[in-house]
This record gives C-alpha cells, sequence and structure tokens, in this order.
DNA sequence: CATGCACCTGTAAGATCTTACAGTTACGCC
DNA sequence: GGCGTAACTGTAAGATCTTACAGGTGCATG
C-alpha cells in the first residue's frame, strides 16, 4: 500500500493497462478506508454512441445486476455526478429523491449488497469527457462519515489523475484509428459556422472565397467523419476540437 | 481565518456576491499560506464572445499589465488549466516552453512582480464552463514546494466549491434575461440532427412528419436565440443542454 | 527537386434548410 | 370553461448546403 497521495499519483502516471488502473483503485480503496470501488468514463466520440469505459471493483453479483437493470439510469448518484463538479457523500443525498419508489428500491438493494455508505466523484474534462469514481463502505453512516470526510479531499485530486491516467491508456488502445488533427484555417471555419455564419458571410470574414470556405469545411467533414455541416459542428464542439475563445 | 476545509465549503455555499468570493478566496490564500491570487471563469454563452468573469486578488499593477497586455494568450498556465483537470505547481511547468522568448520575459515579469511560485487549478464543468484559480506565493521554490503539495488536495478540492458558488451568482444576477428551457422533444430533434440526420430522416425516426421536425428546432432556435441550424445545435451543445446518451 | 501539405478557386445540379403563410389536437391548471 | 403549453401538420418560394466535376500556388522536408 502506497504511503501518500503523491505516490499514487505517480502511480497513476505509470500505469499502462486498465489492470493497472484496477489495481491502483484497489489500493486506493484500502488505503482511504474503503471496501470497494467502481470506475466509469464515458468519452463523447459521438452523441448517441458513446464510448463507455467501466473499471469494476465492486461485488460480481451486486455489478451484474447494476448493468443488467441499467440502475445507471435511475442511481441518484450517477445523476449529480453527471451535473455536478463536486463529491456527493452517499449519506448526504437529497432526501426527497428517496421518496421515488424506484430509487428507493435501488438504495436499498444496493445496502443489501454491503454497500451501506460511500462517496461518489464526478470528473469532467475541457473536450467533454465524463467520468465518476465511487468508494463503498460496509459501514454505517454514522460509522463512516468522519472517515470520509477525512479522505475526500485526497480520493477527489486522485479520481481526476486516475481519471487522467485511463484517457492516456485508451487513447493508445485505439491507435488503430488515427487521431484526427484539423488544420488552423479548418477549426476557423467550423467556428464561424458554429456562430451561425453562412459560408458566404464567413468568406467575407476570412477575406477568401465562398469556394474555400466550402471546400474547408468538407475537409472538416471527411475527417470527423460526418456527413452534415450541423454534425460537423457538433463533433468537433463536443470533442472539444474547437472552444470557447480566451 | 476558518479552520479545516468543510468550514470552507459551507463558507462557499453562504456566499451571495462575488465580493463574497473574494474574500473567501483571500482568506484561504492566508490558510493555505500563499500571498495572492485570482480566479478566472469562461462561461459558454456563445463561442466567440463567451462571458468573462475575473475576481483579482493580485496585485494591482501586475494584474493590469496581465490584463492590458493580454497575457491570458500565452500564460502556459493558461495553456495548462485550458487543456486539463490536474492543478499544476508553477516550478513544474515544461522547460521547453520556456524557451520561448514570450514565454520566458512573461514569467520573468512575473518573478519582478512577486509572483516566484504557485499553484494554478482547473475547473471544467459538464456545461463547459471553463475556470481556474491562481495562488501564488513570493517565496522561492525550494522554500514553498513542500507547503504548496501539502495543501494542493484542500485547496483542488475547495477550488471546485468556489467555482460552483460563483456560478450560482452569476446565474442569480443575470436573471434579467430568463434561462432558456428546451421541450423533450425540441431536444430530442436537436439530437438527431447533430448525429447528422435530416429532417426528413428525423420524421422517420419518430414516426411524425417533416414538418413538426422543422417546427421543433425552430422553435429550439428562437429560444436559444440562433440564426441557423448549425449554432443552434453548436449553442445546445456547449451550453449542455444535449449531451452525450448514457 | 520531388513529395506532401495547407491553402486557395470556379461551375452547376440537386438536396436540404429557412421563413412565410395558416391551422388542429390533447393535456393540465385555475 | 378559459388559458397556456406541448405536440402536431400542410404548402411554397428562396437561401444555403452538399456533392460532383477540375484545377493552381507556396512552403517545408527529405
Amino acid at each position: 500500500m502506497l504511503e501518500n497521495y503523491q505516490d499514487y499519483i505517480e502511480a497513476a502516471g505509470k500505469t499502462r493497462s486498465l489492470k493497472d488502473i484496477h489495481a491502483l483503485c484497489s489500493d486506493m480503496c484500502n488505503h482511504y478506508g474503503f471496501d470497494h470501488f467502481v470506475y466509469g468514463a464515458r468519452f463523447p466520440t459521438s452523441l448517441l454512441n458513446p464510448k463507455i469505459v467501466f473499471i469494476s471493483g465492486y461485488p460480481t453479483q451486486w455489478w451484474e445486476r447494476y448493468k443488467s437493470e441499467n440502475y445507471m439510469r435511475i442511481d441518484p448518484l450517477v445523476a449529480h455526478c453527471e451535473h455536478n463538479i463536486t463529491p456527493i457523500r452517499w449519506d448526504c443525498i437529497q432526501r426527497d429523491l428517496l421518496e421515488s419508489p424506484n430509487i428507493s428500491r435501488f438504495m436499498s438493494e444496493a445496502v443489501d449488497s454491503g454497500l451501506r455508505n460511500g462517496l461518489s466523484i464526478p470528473v469532467h474534462t475541457s473536450n467533454g469527457e465524463f467520468a465518476m469514481l465511487n468508494f463503498s463502505t460496509s459501514d454505517s453512516p454514522e460509522k463512516s462519515s468522519d472517515h470520509i470526510i477525512q479522505g475526500t479531499p485526497e480520493v477527489y485530486l486522485l479520481t481526476n489523475y486516475i481519471h487522467e491516467a485511463v484517457t492516456r491508456i485508451v487513447d493508445a488502445l485505439g491507435e488503430d484509428k488515427p487521431l484526427v488533427k484539423l488544420t488552423n484555417r479548418e477549426r476557423e471555419c467550423l467556428l464561424w459556422a458554429a456562430d451561425g455564419k453562412t459560408a458566404w458571410e464567413t468568406a467575407q470574414i476570412l477575406k477568401v472565397s465562398e469556394r474555400t470556405i466550402v471546400w474547408h469545411i468538407q475537409n472538416a467533414q471527411s475527417k470527423l467523419k460526418t456527413v452534415s455541416r450541423q454534425q460537423t459542428v457538433a463533433r468537433a464542439i463536443s470533442r472539444g476540437i474547437i472552444s470557447p475563445q480566451l
């Protein structure tokens, strides 16, 4: 077991496979006094079919049930993490959410599987990736809260390093498909298009012919494998290829 | 000065103005052994004219110079934070960056203004907001590094709570312009459009007439105050109104 | 100096989007 | 029952995008 949080950061930098990540999370789990963990990430390869990666250190039975029942869609922790940047301790979930029969059933099933309390940590990146890391304990909230509170800052920071490592590994794995690289002009044209300019207007702005604008956008389109300008703009934004100007 | 990180979280939740945030950051600055701070946030109201908010606790002279020279565009800390999720200690900046004459001039000017070392922390949210919080010290890297390392986890966590508070405050201030709310159908149509479907194709998918799809997207367009479908899709994505499906 | 790359330009037919016109149905709420 | 809202539908002219054709310039790199 590693000593302090810097050791974990260093270890995260050295991971080379998702298996390494699993081992690292298990280690963290022990170090910070949790029983189980599960990590999930969503990469915005496309809006409708994003790439999903899970690394589970949950009890197999519960995790299988979670997946097969699609509990992701009702899990209040997922809902929190999807729209927030702050961590959430499980015993802090809004009471009103628990009044929904679906959700309270889900939560009591989790308790039955030995997940009584825990900590969920969201990650959001500049290029639209979303990830969350959950740590759970079988201790009661009364018994575990203080302990969780104490470890939260380090666990929160480390979660971000872990996601960074996962991104690096996933990118390396998927190097069969070369990563898309747009030229300056292509990005520039897309930026204006995303701002509502027609090809003719963008041509005036950049002082070139309309045909050239069309040509650049088409190149971007074929690089991004999209079929319309709308999808091209959408994909460029959701992958962080074009983003707000400073 | 507050005692521990939870007090700061609680205090962040109680802030009601940017002035409160300034006071809170100043307090944190002392508590974690820094001299100055500056916070900046970019809200994706539009790609080309995003809303920018600064809260400066930097020496006035340096901050004025920073703004008037547009140092934001060359600041390697900004560059790091824009594309990363992990904090960065100033003495850890890549050597090769410092070989650029612009950047090394910038860094030495900062040192002359009493900013010798520091910590920069990025924030990225699910709806495309970007923020960063810098803390600086006039101590040399040798003298300050250990101290910074020790405080990083808490400062990192608190930065996210501070950004959350700023968002809340900014939203409340700008309540003159009502927030945009799309209907389910409108989001659904935009999602398919962003996935490259034409109005006719989306009509087949949703089993309604093509005219209805056009109508929904037009409504979304007028709500978002956009002038083309490309811009509508762009704005919906960059504001997080439509996002990848779980 | 050949090769690749970024950048640039023109024409034209057909598909798609944009905007204008003018409506109907269903539902919840006061 | 009146009111607001979401959802739905049709036609048509003109603007814009998409795709196909066929080309030229300048610069860096090996």
